[in-house]
DNA sequence: TTAATCGTCAACCAAATGGTTGAATATTAA
DNA sequence: TTAATATTCAACCATTTGGTTGACGATTAA
């Protein structure tokens, strides 16, 4: 859990990867035509789109000779939830949380 | 916004730092009774708050000779309204929630 | 078959990161 | 005043990160 942690935020932590992202929620894209607009390299973009897919926030799908890459946001739920406990739990005592959690998910 | 972005994600993105917002969720705390159960140095630690204050995850005052760490986890909204923007999150992983505090109280 | 395209790999580089230690600064206690 | 406590600073180190370039394997087009 905290390995994935650390993956889903460090890969979220550089603008280019957050970027990429949000081009992803229009269509799936091809490797070069993600790295159209941006000024880096191919093969940077290359291994941002590793970083990502490490982290699971894309999956990535050869196809011939173009692999294209999917989004898959629902692999952020984790991070999400982590930041959502701490605004969402401020002040409660950890003993009411985890019962909270106890009660309603088990 | 990118910059703060950047500064919110890889504050988050150390399972040292994640820890520390997790034990202030319980209480303010001194800088020295953060560090208690790490096993890096002091200084090392010092670092790590300096760094949740810069991404204002945390709030640092100063009372006499102790300097007291307060969460601060509406600085999240930004990076949490980005993420939420990504996807739709009807699947919370709470198991992976629990999992993650019972792992870190134990 | 030959040539172009798609993408990754390998080697390299500069800068950032997370850690250390020892000295320094404030503040409080004896 | 002196000593202890709380925290940061400065210099340093190893590793990671984000970038480059050129070569390479795989696939498709001419």
């Amino acid at each position: 859990m905290t390995a994935a942690l650390d993956q889903i935020f460090s890969a979220l932590a550089d603008p280019t990867r957050r970027q990429i992202l949000v081009m992803l929620l229009e269509d799936d894209m091809a490797v070069t035509d993600v790295a159209e607009p941006f000024e880096i390299s191919l093969a940077a973009v290359s291994k941002h789109l590793s970083i990502l897919t490490a982290a699971k926030l894309i999956q990535q799908e050869r196809r011939g000779r173009v692999k294209w890459c999917k989004l898959d946001p629902q692999a952020m739920n984790a991070a999400w939830t982590w930041m959502q406990s701490l605004g969402q739990f401020e002040h409660i005592d950890l003993d009411g949380l985890e019962a909270y959690l106890e009660e309603t998910f088990k």
